[in-house]
Formats: structure tokens, C-alpha cells, sequence
DNA sequence: ATACTAAATAGGATTTACTACTATTTGTCA
DNA sequence: TGACAAATAGTAGTAAATCCTATTTAGTAT
């Protein structure tokens, strides 16, 4: 995993990702910089539309559509990451044999993997305690083989 | 984990699929039989539309609405499920300490919680080999505890 | 069988999330 | 400090999901 720093204090964090915007030949705009404040100050999952309201204050003519923008970017170079289960049209699934899913972030395609080890992760008791698990599974993100070859 | 049926014939799908629908006190309606055949019958993860696609080669004048809505009554029930990494407006996270994510299926908030040892989980070679993962989590989804009770 | 009632549906309108487009501005680097 | 690619604002457009209302229907009682 390579996410951009943990366990640093905020200025830490603000220096490790502009350092990680230079190494993908990002500019350091100011609308970017408070987009990423913004979402390291907090610790609720944020939509984008909620990012957008919050920067308003410092940056009040900043539009919606460069908010969207600038969190798409910070995922694909590791700065932040979208929640699972969240995200673009809906996908069901009939449910059949136990399987985990990977989700493609660049083409959106889930494919399933199997792997009977997963199958059975302990849940620690305070969380079971806590919610009424329906559901529990591994799930992994990343580029599937097409797109990971256009990525090059 | 209370899916509906695994490991059972198409037969026994449908069958085990009408005695859940009469035990949550739903009708039997043509549609729903329809949208839920369809679901099983393909192991691509359709969206609402695409079922909607499918199911009206069967009923003509079948409504987009219903198809969506009967999707999510399947997953009430646990007859479907969504897959995790889509739906509904997209939610962002700093990506600070390590954590993992609880959906309530209910209300939709995302609920961190912290166990090391589900940190490291292995992931099988095949696998690997297959993807360029960015990211490995285990995803839990269910009802939180407000929304728990409302279920009773 | 028949009638009744709550649940479900069709169809269309509306809202919400996201993306596309273009003119303008702004970091970055020579 | 000037040039240029990258990024942004503002707005228009598209796609997904939900809401609304009149109508239909499955399940049950008669």
C-alpha cells in the first residue's frame, strides 16, 4: 500500500503531498492544496459536493466540477482513496458462490477472485458487537491487466 | 453470512428465493421473479439498467423504477447483494491510518474501525499476478446499531 | 369462485451526481 | 520575465436514481 504518509502530523502531510504532486508532475495550485486540507481535516468520508462546500470558505468561487476533479486526481496518485462501496452506478450480484471482488479504478470493471482463505476473517468482537453484520468480505482495488498496461 | 441459497441448482434458487420473499411478506409478483432470474442467470455484475436491459425481453413494459427498486428489495432481504465499490455519490477519505470500512446498507454511513491483524491479509499469488492492487481492505456491510433497532 | 385491500407497478417528471466544453488564468521552468 | 502546458471557473449537458400518482395485481378472506 502507498498511501502518502501515516501516522505524521498535518504539516507532515501537507509537505509529503506536495512532494508526491511534484514526483507526478502535478502543480501545487492553490485550489488543490486547500482541496487536500480539507480532506485530511477530517475524519468523516466527505463527498465531493460536501469537499465542495467546506473549501467554499477559503476559496469561495471555486467550482464543483474542480473539486471532483482534484479528488479524482489525489486517488490516482495515492493521496486519498475513495471509499468502497460508494461510487458510480450501482452493481448487483446474484449472490451464488463465495467470492471477493476487485474493482478496476480505471475502466469501473469488477472481477471476481476466489480464494477459500479469505473466506473466513475473524471479526474482532468490539465489532461485532457494534453493527449487525450482513456481509464480509476482502476486496481489493487497483488496475486490472488491460488498463494496467495503458498506465505505462 | 445469510445469502439466500449456494451451491444449489437454478431450481432451488427460485424456490428458496419464493419462500424468502413469503417470509418477509412480499408478493410474488411476475417482475420480481423476472428481475431475480435474470440476476442469477448472469455472473456480470449488471446495473440497474442492464437488468432492466435483460428483463424486458421477458415483460415488454416493464418500468426502469421497478427494476430498481426490486434490486434493492432483493439485497433487503439478502436474496442479492451489491458490490462494494459502487453506488450512490462517491465519498473520499484522507487515507490517513490505517482502517477499515462498515457500510450500513441502511443509511449509508461509512463507519471506520481498527484491527490490526486484518492489516496484513494475504493475498494468493494467482491473484497478484492477475492485478496491479493499489489497495487491499476487508469490507464489512450491515446495519449500524441506530438502524438496527429500527429493523425489529 | 368473488370481492377486497394493501402492496406493487408503469410511466413520466424531478432531483442529484457527475462529466464535458471552452475561454481564461496560473504554476512552472527556461 | 516571458512562454506554454496545465489547471480552473462557469456553465451546459448527460446519466443515474428517486419521487409521484393513477392503475393494476397478488394474496387472503368470504
Amino acid at each position: 500500500m502507498d498511501t502518502v504518509n501515516q501516522n505524521s502530523t498535518f504539516e507532515e502531510k501537507l509537505a509529503g503531498f506536495e512532494a508526491c504532486c511534484r514526483k507526478h508532475g502535478l502543480k501545487l495550485t492553490p485550489q488543490r492544496i486547500a482541496i487536500y486540507k480539507t480532506l485530511i481535516s477530517t475524519d468523516s468520508h466527505p463527498t465531493a459536493d460536501e469537499v465542495y462546500q467546506m473549501v467554499r470558505t477559503e476559496i469561495s468561487n471555486i467550482s464543483l466540477d474542480t473539486v471532483n476533479r482534484t479528488l479524482l486526481t489525489l486517488t490516482e496518485i495515492g493521496a486519498a482513496f475513495q471509499v468502497e462501496g460508494t461510487g458510480q452506478p450501482r452493481r448487483f450480484d446474484g449472490g451464488l458462490e463465495d467470492h471477493q471482488h476487485f474493482l478496476c479504478i480505471k475502466c469501473g470493471k469488477v472481477i471476481d477472485f476466489q480464494h477459500d482463505a479469505l473466506g473466513d476473517i475473524h471479526i474482532p468482537d468490539e465489532v461485532q458487537g457494534q453493527f449487525k453484520i450482513l456481509r464480509k468480505t476482502v476486496y481489493l482495488e487497483g488496475f486490472c491487466s488491460v488498463c494496467a498496461e495503458k498506465e505505462l
